[in-house]
DNA sequence: ACAATGACCCAGT
DNA sequence: AACTGGGCCATTG
């Protein structure tokens, strides 16, 4: 393992993330405006992607705008990651879309 | 230090 | 409904 380094952007994005309740989603959107940074949801999508805290950050409780799931996810897919939301109480959509309706945690309003 | 890449989002056509 | 372009930011080679 090498130097755990991480940026304050990574550092909230991190915090935000563990911060979802089990039994609800969260977007990259969401994280990057409570993050203060806006409009850098990518930057929250490559963080999340290298993953340095991959067992302490439920990466497969966030997903895109849309409400589904990133389409290049690692661990297995997005298989893997449904199954996982599933087990925690997430229904998806036939699409194999979440309803952000009922899903979606907002961190601050 | 630079250039390229990426698990995104929004608006316009 | 589908495609295109623009915008923001971090990580990696």
């Amino acid at each position: 393992m090498k130097n755990v380094k991480i940026s304050k952007f990574a550092e909230k994005v991190y915090k935000f993330t563990k911060k979802i309740p089990k039994g609800k989603v969260s977007t990259y959107g969401q994280i990057a405006k409570a993050s203060g940074y806006g409009k850098s949801s990518r930057a929250v999508g490559n963080t999340l992607h290298k993953n340095p805290f991959a067992p302490v950050v439920p990466c497969h409780r966030v997903v895109n705008s849309n409400g589904f799931l990133a389409k290049n996810f690692g661990s297995g897919g997005i298989k893997s990651q449904q199954k996982l939301l599933e087990s925690e109480g997430i229904v998806f959509d036939i699409s194999g879309k979440v309803d952000l309706n009922k899903f979606q945690y907002f961190f601050k309003e």
